[in-house]
DNA sequence: AGGCAGGTTCTTA
DNA sequence: TAAGAACCTGCC
């Protein structure tokens, strides 16, 4: 399938901003994408433009994955012309777009990401899956059926208490993700949070990558600095709803790479 | 070699 | 409500 979207979309940067961690690019233009239980190649053939080798079924699937339907460009436009370290991020990041990802497999990931640099992450989630006994993100009856000794093997540390106890809740339908997907903003981090292992930075990205509420607004390290150096006075929110979460990226994207 | 990493929980006041 | 310690490991 080949999808022409009359949009930004650059496929490295939309990689390499902290919210997949099962890309491999082999160059900039051609990445191996794994999500949830799908598998597909992604290449890059010209701006806005990428070929996916997917069966006709799964092309919705993919569609939605990369969020096609909302213009970034739209949202870029918001940004304050007059707020220049925002904007010279957006320059920078443009072409971001934030995937649509599966839940379960967000809600692990991140409890993983605490305290753990990106190639740890990286690790000890493809760790998880080989466990599993599969290239794709194993489901929670799989992780919950792991030896206490399997998981350790995982990298996870004191992680693994936390993803066992939250896998056995979605194995046995105690906790149901997807029941939260009706929920307001405030109630879903709410819920997020009384998991385990769930804190307000994790709650939030699984918001923004997971149920894609666009303007959840993860604090982490690097955004932290980012508020503290450049926005003493405080970060401009209310005028950026309902996509905080985008304007995150892009001051997140320009913090990690700038020279 | 040893500190630190995309936080959260627990304890203490 | 707030501040500080402890937490497992892998990476650099």
């Amino acid at each position: 399938m080949i999808i022409e979207l009359d949009d930004d979309f650059d496929l490295r940067k939309t990689g390499d901003c902290g919210q997949a961690f099962r890309w491999n690019f082999t160059d900039d233009f051609t990445v191996r994408v794994r999500a949830g239980k799908k598998e597909t190649i992604i290449h890059e053939l010209a701006p806005g433009t990428v070929e996916i080798d997917c069966s006709e079924e799964d092309e919705s699937f993919w569609k939605k994955y990369l969020d096609v339907d909302t213009s970034y460009r739209d949202i870029a436009a918001l940004v304050d012309k007059e707020d220049f370290h925002l904007s010279t991020c957006a320059e920078n990041a443009k072409g971001i777009r934030i995937l649509h990802q599966d839940l379960f497999e967000m809600l692990i990931t991140f409890i993983i990401s605490q305290r753990k640099s990106m190639p740890a992450i990286r690790t000890s989630v493809e760790r998880l899956c080989e466990a599993c006994g599969s290239t794709c993100f194993p489901d929670a009856a799989s992780i919950a059926g792991l030896t206490d000794a399997e998981l350790a093997a995982c990298g996870l540390g004191y992680r693994a208490e936390y993803i066992r106890l939250v896998s056995e809740k979605v194995a046995d339908g105690s906790l149901n993700l997807k029941s939260y997907e009706s929920l307001s903003d405030d109630d879903l981090k709410e819920k997020l949070m009384e998991i385990r292992g769930v804190g307000e930075k994790v709650a939030s990205c699984i918001m923004l990558f997971g149920y894609h509420r666009l303007n959840a607004f993860p604090k982490d390290v690097w955004i932290n600095r980012e508020l503290t150096e450049h926005y003493p006075d405080g970060f401009n929110y209310k005028k950026y709803e309902p996509y905080c979460g985008v304007m995150q990226q892009y001051l997140f994207y320009g913090a990690t790479h700038r020279k």
